[in-house]
DNA sequence: CACCAGGCAAGCC
DNA sequence: GGCTTGCATGGT
């Protein structure tokens, strides 16, 4: 991982492993908005940056060296060698290309209360109107932060959302899943669900803090798991996912085993390839 | 009109 | 434990 501070922000260069639109568009993160100069403005972590390709790298802006230090090198796990595992995981055609046509994506380390309430959100939900409800979420009830003559918001702390009651959340039209959120924020604010503690938790017990929350259930706990908290033998099965698996003739009750013992520890790394894939490239014959 | 979207809880057995 | 059904809303 290689950077230079300069007078716009930082330049990041001679990363292979690193595409904004893989990144991004990938499903993993929801507060982005793609640009018309095809740069990305992201909204995370109490902050807004914009990322921009050039030439043999990408420049950051908004941004610093302390900043990127802090914050950045952590949320796009820069540290981690993605060569490395792309080899360790590419054992067949269909993840080959996967891992080709996804090349760059990384697994974002995003805010645990955050990837709770965005994830519950995304149930039965497409991944545009996800966006639409938690923007509207954050318009609401975030903090507003300044950003390139625009006004953004953060993302509602847990605080605030414990405080409402499930009829302040009709704005956001998001269906029965107004209940889940407010009793998430509950019981992580009254400490029945400990967020600190599932990092430091084996898989099977940190999914099991996770499904205390009404209206987390297996799939969304994986999402949480590997998006927020860098658990990667977690494999979160949805449509797109079953029908990928559907090509190595794994049933569907059979899809965790399989992948956990094919793709190993990091499971989780070639969920994201195959889902990414099979969405936004037609994979099918 | 039907069917689907990064599924889940509740009610059965 | 597994299987079935209802569920809010918007897009195609």
């Amino acid at each position: 991982m290689k950077f230079k501070e300069n007078e716009q922000g930082i330049y990041l260069y001679g990363e292979k492993s690193f595409n904004i639109t893989h990144i991004f568009e990938c499903g993993q993160c929801f507060r982005f908005k793609r640009e018309e100069d095809g740069s990305y403005t992201l909204n995370a972590c109490g902050r807004v940056i914009n990322i921009s390709r050039l030439e043999n790298g990408f420049l950051f802006k908004n941004t610093n060296a302390d900043d990127f230090l802090n914050i950045w090198v952590n949320y796009f796990d820069l540290e981690r060698d993605y060569e490395k595992i792309k080899t360790e995981i590419a054992k067949d055609d269909i993840i080959k290309k996967a891992v080709d046509f996804g090349y760059g994506i990384r697994l974002l380390r995003q805010d645990p209360f955050e990837t709770v309430i965005s994830f519950i959100i995304s149930q039965r939900n497409s991944i545009p109107k996800i966006k639409k409800v938690v923007a509207l979420l954050c318009e609401n009830f975030g903090k507003e932060i300044d950003f390139g003559g625009k006004k953004h918001y953060a993302f509602p702390t847990c605080d605030t959302l414990a405080s409402l009651d499930v009829s302040d959340l009709a704005i956001l039209k998001c269906g029965y899943r107004d209940k889940y959120i407010i009793d998430a924020a509950k019981k992580v604010k009254n400490g029945t669900v400990n967020l600190n503690k599932i990092g430091n938790l084996p898989y099977s017990e940190a999914k099991a803090e996770l499904l205390k929350i009404y209206g987390v259930g297996s799939k969304v706990a994986d999402c949480i798991l590997l998006f927020a908290y860098g658990k990667y033998n977690s494999f979160p099965v949805d449509t797109w996912v079953k029908k990928v698996m559907l090509r190595y003739n794994v049933a569907e009750k059979d899809i965790h085993s399989f992948c956990n013992e094919y793709f190993g520890e990091n499971a989780g790394f070639a969920q994201q390839y195959l889902f990414y894939c099979e969405r936004e490239s037609g994979f099918d014959s």
